[in-house]
DNA sequence: ACAATCACG
DNA sequence: ACGTACGTGATTGTT
């Protein structure tokens, strides 16, 4: 028995976008409804795996049903701008795949879907309807299913509808379901339906009389009084809605079967359009891309010495803006279970050295590291390569991984095959494919085949993409940043990695079992005081407990339920000992749990523990670290700041921390150009006072520590994008004082209020705003028609090039510190750094000229309108030294 | 996998 | 009328 899939294009395109995150592709075109779409439909087509394939969209102009309404209620609501130019878009990618459209003009989706649906089922053919509304459930039959995707959390669940179904669940058939929508209308449909019947009492009404024209036959055994004379009065309305309800199944369509069969989508145009929209995912789909398959006849496997011999050879007579690319390949991704070496030389040659008899790692280390500053070597995560790759000269190495980064700041991967994807329109098999559970099942050999074949692809994607991505860099103008910055940071990164940080682990074990102690006591206090043992932890339940049984007020205020947050709970804590409790129990198990268990867990060789700092991670130029995160040790809190003093340099060493003094608000000073805030910073006083005298007009002796707190929460507000609304919070007054006191704060600093509006005004006209360095951010929510995106595509819009100019200067102050303690050959390294301080483990003898170092290189990162100060301690330990 | 919370700059 | 300060990562509980 053949089968027919049909689809309702708009209603599913419509819950795809209310049900998808909002994606938008490089150009800003929003993407995420027709994505949700595909979803389903494929979802879809695997499971019915149909004979058939068609979707119905309505066109443009008024059908009759919607004529007949317009008299009644004016139009429908239009569509949002992000949905509507999807509709065009989607349909150009059912085109492409070769999809069957059916449109007409006069007919709605529904009547064609319906007229269709009746006539494949006259055909002896199995339906499967596919829509987001309950409309077409009228059409259900023993052999026509009404399919309604539904999201839940992210999930795509479909419940199905055959007669039966509907009869169950509406106590109605598919027939009576028109007359019970006729009765109880869709404001979504634009049926009116009768005033006073719900759903509830057209069900009732149906139940009892099993049609419309049953209820009016009958209309006096109408119990209710209100509904009866309702529908005495509004039946000409009543009729109507049944008109406006009911399905057209014997419309005129067009349709050949032979059209609609379904054949493989999977084309070359469709490859362009779903790369166009970066759907990558969905790239996956297409098993083989345009890549000319011949390629891998140039992929050769090396197993003897002298042909690797010969390779590295012509590797090194790589003439003059020539590069030779390479990858490492490990089985698990460890070092310790090396697999071989891939290179690349050209387009055409690319090599798989397999670790084998004298191929050994360390052969092929050698050889690698002698290629180093003498050829152009390209590679992707260059930072987890030195290990094989040992140099720290970085002039001549090119990552894609950190120019791919640098093109484009917001993504969440980039994976080699996202590189290729995306700058080379190639599809090559994902390392995912390969080294997922199928690696499993398969045999030894073909594994090794799999292997060659993806190693090749990586170091031939990587000698590809090097100089695509190359020429993207300086037409962006962000080479300079490439070559100077980025990559010789990657090394200074790796050296920072493969150091650590010493730990003492009795004394973080100690600091955990103090916490413990308290924690318990706390426990049963609380547990006491709510008169029930429940999960602290647990903001559920924990919101019950605090608002429901025990009556606080504060009711909602998250999605999930009751916010049980530090902010609402301290309003609580000063009435109510429990909150107070809770407040102390959240504060300790964050210590034990994240840092004292936390950070235990990491503790290696020589009581060192090893973060792993990251390139390619931030929308501003930050690193961040992670594995643990060291980025993030308490230090606000005396209690927490205390786990400082576990940190400790090795012996004869000691810790020597520099940072630098509000280097954000300088380098706005810096940008901005603003004549009073350079003033206030040459002044070399403290600057939160010196505003807060300009703003409130005071003396600066005079100003009070409440307007310097005030003045300094203005300072915080302007670097994070100004809004009265944060400023309030933050101040906890009103939103009219904290609009005040921006006004008053920009008329004080009329450069900085300029500078501001530019950054927008220029983020809008480009999509992207640039630091002082040239790195780039692009702001896509600036185009948003909502106004919550918008205002926060303003945000980051005066945010990002001031945070992001800091981040470059304290990344070249790395390299410049970090030159300065190897070119003196000092045993003293770098090993830490939190935004806008380093941290350097010092031996004791070189302390001066470490502080020196630190203090000339920091200071001489940037040329800037205001002095770049720094504060530096030594200590110890990282709690005195900071 | 995601939300809530909270640690840092 | 909308409903937020910018940038991160780890842990815990819930789905």
């Amino acid at each position: 028995m053949s089968k027919i899939v049909l689809i309702d294009g708009h209603s599913i395109l419509n819950r795809a976008f209310y049900g998808v995150p909002d994606l938008s592709n490089a150009e800003g075109l929003h993407t995420n409804a027709v994505y949700g779409f595909l979803n389903i439909m494929f979802k879809i087509l695997e499971e019915e795996n149909p004979q058939y394939l068609a979707v119905a969209f309505d066109v443009k102009e008024p059908t009759f049903r919607h004529e007949i309404y317009k008299e009644y209620k004016g139009t429908r609501k239009p569509m949002p701008a992000e949905l509507h130019e999807q509709v065009p878009v989607l349909k150009d990618v059912l085109k492409a795949m070769g999809i069957k459209i059916m449109e007409k003009p006069g007919l709605e989706a529904d009547d064609i879907l319906g007229t269709l649906a009746r006539r494949s089922e006259k055909e002896g053919m199995e339906v499967a309807l596919i829509s987001g509304d309950r409309d077409l459930l009228q059409i259900a039959s023993e052999h026509i299913k009404i399919r309604i995707p539904k999201t839940k959390g992210g999930k795509t669940e479909i419940e199905d509808y055959y007669a039966a179904d509907v009869k169950a669940r509406y106590q109605v058939s598919p027939l009576q379901f028109i007359d019970l929508k006729a009765l109880m209308g869709d404001a979504s449909d634009n049926i009116p339906g009768v005033p006073k019947v719900g759903e509830k009492t057209a069900t009732e009404l149906m139940v009892q009389f099993g049609s419309l024209e049953g209820i009016y036959e009958h209309i006096e055994e109408v119990t209710k009084k209100a509904v009866k004379e309702s529908l005495i009065n509004n039946k000409e309305l009543a009729d109507l809605s049944r008109i406006l309800a009911a399905i057209n199944v014997d419309g005129d369509v067009e349709f050949s079967y032979e059209d609609a069969e379904v054949h493989d989508f999977y084309t070359e145009e469709a490859y362009k359009q779903f790369k166009r929209l970066e759907f990558k995912n969905l790239l996956s789909r297409f098993e083989k891309g345009p890549l000319d398959n011949k390629q891998a006849d140039y992929f050769k496997e090396i197993t003897d010495l002298a042909q690797a011999e010969e390779v590295f050879e012509r590797a090194l007579k790589l003439g003059e803006g020539r590069h030779a690319a390479f990858d490492v390949v490990e089985d698990s991704g460890k070092e310790e279970d090396f697999v071989g070496l891939c290179f690349a030389l050209d387009e055409k040659e690319v090599f798989f050295i397999k670790a084998e008899g004298f191929l050994t790692k360390k052969y092929m280390t050698d050889k690698l590291s002698g290629l180093a500053g003498k050829v152009k070597l390209v590679t992707y995560d260059v930072k987890n390569k030195y290990a094989y790759l040992r140099t720290d000269r970085t002039e001549g190495l090119f990552d894609i991984l950190i120019a791919a980064y640098l093109l484009n700041p917001l993504k969440n991967d980039y994976d080699p095959e996202d590189i290729a994807n995306e700058h080379l329109g190639l599809m090559i098999p994902s390392r995912a494919q390969l080294f997922g559970k199928e690696r499993l099942k398969k045999a030894a050999q073909d594994r090794a085949k799999e292997l060659t074949e993806y190693a090749c692809f990586l170091a031939y994607v990587e000698y590809m993409a090097a100089s695509v991505l190359e020429k993207k860099l300086a037409e962006t103008g962000m080479d300079k940043l490439m070559h100077e910055i980025e990559m010789p940071l990657s090394y200074v990164l790796h050296d920072m990695e493969k150091e650590g940080i010493r730990v003492m682990p009795e004394e973080l074990k100690r600091y955990g079992d103090a916490l413990n102690g308290r924690i318990e006591e706390l426990e049963t206090d609380i547990h006491k005081q709510a008169g029930s043992d429940f999960n602290i932890n647990s903001p559920k339940q924990l919101g019950e407990i605090l608002f429901e049984k025990l009556g606080m007020p504060g009711g909602k205020k998250t999605k999930t339920g009751y916010s049980t947050a530090a902010d609402v709970l301290d309003k609580l804590a000063p009435d109510y000992p429990i909150v107070a409790d809770i407040l102390e129990y959240r504060g300790l198990t964050k210590l034990k749990s994240t840092y004292a268990d936390g950070l235990a867990v990491y503790i290696g060789e020589g009581n060192r523990i090893h973060s792993t700092f990251n390139q390619t991670i931030t929308a501003t130029g930050r690193i961040s670290s992670t594995e643990p995160n060291l980025q993030n040790i308490p230090m606000r809190m005396e209690l927490g700041r205390l786990i400082r003093k576990v940190f400790v340099p090795k012996e004869g060493f000691v810790f020597t921390d520099a940072d630098y003094s509000q280097i954000e608000l300088r380098v706005l000073a810096h940008m901005s150009g603003d004549d009073q805030l350079i003033e206030a910073y040459r002044m070399d006083e403290d600057i939160h006072r010196i505003t807060a005298s300009k703003v409130f007009h005071t003396p600066f002796e005079e100003v009070t520590d409440l307007q310097r707190r005030n003045a300094k929460a203005v300072n915080f507000g302007i670097v994070y994008g100004i809004s009265s609304f944060g400023l309030s919070q933050d101040l906890s007054i009103s939103r009219k004082e904290a609009a005040e006191y921006i006004e008053q704060y920009f008329a004080t600093y009329p450069g900085v209020k300029k500078f501001l509006d530019k950054l927008v005004e220029d983020a809008k006209k480009n999509g992207y705003v640039t630091t002082m360095f040239g790195r780039r951010r692009p702001v896509p929510e600036l185009s948003s028609s909502n106004f919550m995106q918008r205002s926060f595509g303003e945000r980051v819009a005066m945010n990002s090039p001031i945070q992001g100019t800091a981040a470059d200067i304290i990344k070249v102050a790395m390299i410049r510190v970090w030159k300065r303690l190897k070119e003196e050959n000092l045993r003293s390294k770098l090993i830490l750094q939190v935004h806008d301080e380093l941290l350097v483990e010092t031996a004791s003898d070189e302390l001066s000229k470490v502080e020196h170092i630190l203090k000339e290189e920091m200071r001489a990162a940037a040329d800037l309108a205001v002095v770049l100060e720094t504060d530096m301690h030594t200590g110890e330990n990282w709690y005195e030294a900071k």
